[in-house]
This record gives structure tokens, C-alpha cells and sequence, in this order.
DNA sequence: GAATATACGGAGGCTCCCTCCGCTTTTCAA
DNA sequence: TTGAAAAGCGGAGGGAGCCTCCGTATATTC
């Protein structure tokens, strides 16, 4: 089912991993193209592929969506590393935030994936959001063990509060003034509590 | 055509009129119950009427959720009004906010329909952004014009912010947390210029 | 009581979603 | 090499929603 445990002992299909494969080109195109709720028939019929062997392989758009952006994530969550190694507390966490809008502005599609991530319930999405609550809760950790920042903002909070700030899309200049909105977050975050 | 601008002398059909409550009823109900991307076939059902006349009267479903609660955006203009007569600018501001997270937690669809009417290409929301941006606006300047906040920051931003914020609903608990994030954002904007 | 402007209804054509199952391909063991 | 069985494939099919179009019905007006 395309998620192979090593629980039996064949070994996966040719054709089930070359599917997969164009599936996964297929959506990123179609989903760069079309925005979040594009066809996912249309993602099939680009693969050559039956419907079928779309949900087979991903029995949910989240699923799909997921595995589509899942290296954007985890460079995501490499990148808070590096950050914390080579920035000061507040000033990683900025630079985090603002690499996170780069990516939405550059990878259309990145955003929904990240909504999906971030909205639904639990146990469903799993993989990036907690990839990405973990990188970012360490960047927020380290601030508000310094005391610079205050402590009762969760990093999930800040993740949503960033995806929710993303969704003035499409507006002209978008890109500033949603870098310009969550510097008065942050500016808010270190006002003493 | 429900718009009965004053240009032809004959007055509205009754049916007409009639049947354009049944619909704002129906719709009423439906989108409090299934959400945004609730099905129009199903207000006309409920409505008791043809799916053509419900797209006659309502060619958009943006056309249908201004209507809907286009009450509501009246209520929170006016809010606003009565807010800056009885409070401190920037508190004025804060309750204001809360009004409306308050607003959006109490009438589901609400928040669905300031969604579409702060994200959409301008000219086809028109009243209820247009309303609510006045409102802001009037509370935002007064704030600004004190010296209290900052003064880059437009109210259609904070509006939007607003909107993306409320989007971590279905989350549990999030209308505390919403309150609080909007604080935070408040404080950021409060925070030195 | 016409005449006519206005509104009504819902069938029809399209797209999308997702499931289900008979058929094909691949793997693996003998 | 081979053939049985596991694994995967495809797409028909049923359901739902969207929106348009137009023949029919009815309110308003004179």
C-alpha cells in the first residue's frame, strides 16, 4: 500500500513505486497550477495512471499533499538548525518566519498543504506539522528561555498564527505586508508580559 | 432582479420578494449548519424553491453570504461607533476585536463570509469589507492619532489579520487563544515606533 | 380582462469525488 | 523456468454539486 513496513517480506511492486513517482510530478504540477482543491482526477489522468491507483496510493488529499511537499518541510526544518546555531534567539525565530513566507510565496500550493497540516484533526495530517512545530518550538524555546521573549504563546499557536496571515494571498503585495505584520507579532511577543 | 433600483416604474413581484426571504431563511440555516462550501442546491431545496431562482437572486455564493450577514457587518459598524464614544483608544480597539471573535464563535458561516469578503478581487464583496474597513479604520486612527500605535499598519491588514487569526478555529479552545494572539498582535503594534 | 414584463422551476450537461471489483502484472519459491 | 498467489491496476458507476437555459406560469398594469 505503498507504505512498506518491513512487516512481509516481498518486496514493493515495480510498477506501485514508478506510479507513485509520477503521481507525485503529476500533483506538483497540478497543484502549483491549480491551487489547493484542483482536480485530483485531473492529477490522475496527468499521471497515466487509473483514479483508482491515485487513492490507492493516497487514500486522501491530505495524504497526497502531504508527500508533495514533505521535502519543502523538511528543509524547513533543517533550516531552524542552522539558524540556531548561527543567530540570536529572537533574530533565528525572525528569520525562520520570513523564510517560511518565502516558500509560500515561491511553492504555490505550499500554503495549503501547510493549512491542511495546521487545521485538521489531529493523527490525520501527522508528518509536517509536527516536523515543524518541533523546529519551530526550539527556536521559540530558546528565546523565551533568555527571557526575551514571553512564554505562553505555544509554538502551534505561532505556526497558525503565521498560515493565518498567509491567506492575504493573492492580494497585491501580499509578501511585505505580511513580513511587515509579523514583525508586530514577534514586537508583541517580546513586549514584557 | 432583487435589485430594484428605481429605474422601471413596476414594482417588485410579490413572489419575488417573497421568495427571496425564503431563501435568506434557508441560507441562514444551511451555512450555520455545513459550513462555507455548503451546498446551494441544498438552500434551494430547503427554500422550497427552483435552483434557478436562487442563482437570480443570488449569482454568487459571495452575492448570498453578503446577504446573509450583511445585518451582522451592520451591527459591528455601529459597535465600533458606540465603542469610541465610551472607551480609551486603544481599548476601544481590543474590544472591538473581541466583538468580533465573539461574533464569529456565536454565527457560524460568519467567519466564512468575512473570509470571502477580505480575500476576494475588490468590487464583487464591496459592502461588508468596504463597511468593515470604515469601522476599523475610524477606531485605528484614533489610536494612531495619540501616539498610542504605530502608524503603518492599514485596517484592511489588521481586518485581515483578524480573519487569518480566527481561521485556527475547529481547534479546541481556540477562542482564547485567538483573544490572546490578538493581544499579543495589539502589544506589537503598541510597541515603540 | 388582456397584454406583457417578470419570475419560476428544474432538466441537462459538465465536473468532481470515491468505491468497488474483475483483470493484469510482478514476485518468489520450487 | 514456471506457475500460483500476492499485489497492484484501471475505470465504470453512483452520488453530488455547479450553473445555464428556456419553456411555462403568474403578477402587474392599463
Amino acid at each position: 500500500m505503498g507504505d512498506h513496513t518491513a512487516k512481509t517480506s516481498r518486496k514493493p511492486r515495480s510498477d506501485s513505486v514508478r506510479n507513485r513517482e509520477r503521481l507525485l510530478k503529476a500533483a506538483a504540477k497540478i497543484f502549483s497550477a491549480g491551487g489547493p482543491g484542483a482536480s485530483l482526477d485531473a492529477v490522475a489522468r496527468r499521471a497515466d495512471v487509473g483514479i483508482g491507483t491515485l487513492y490507492r496510493h493516497f487514500p486522501t488529499r491530505e495524504a497526497l499533499f502531504e508527500a508533495v511537499y514533505r521535502r519543502e518541510v523538511d528543509e524547513l526544518a533543517a533550516l531552524a538548525e542552522k539558524l540556531a546555531e548561527n543567530c540570536a534567539p529572537v533574530e533565528a525565530l525572525r528569520q525562520w518566519l520570513r523564510a517560511n513566507i518565502q516558500l509560500v510565496a515561491t511553492k504555490k500550493g505550499m500554503l495549503a498543504a501547510l493549512a491542511l497540516a495546521a487545521h485538521k484533526p489531529p493523527d490525520l495530517y501527522a508528518y509536517s506539522f509536527a516536523r515543524l512545530t518541533k523546529a519551530l518550538g526550539f527556536l521559540l524555546n530558546r528565546a523565551i528561555e533568555t527571557g526575551e521573549l514571553r512564554a505562553d504563546v505555544t509554538p502551534e499557536d505561532l505556526l497558525r498564527t503565521l498560515i493565518g496571515l498567509c491567506y492575504s494571498y493573492d492580494q497585491p503585495g501580499w509578501q511585505s505586508t505580511v513580513t511587515r505584520l509579523i514583525d508586530v507579532f514577534v514586537d508583541g511577543l517580546a513586549a514584557r508580559g
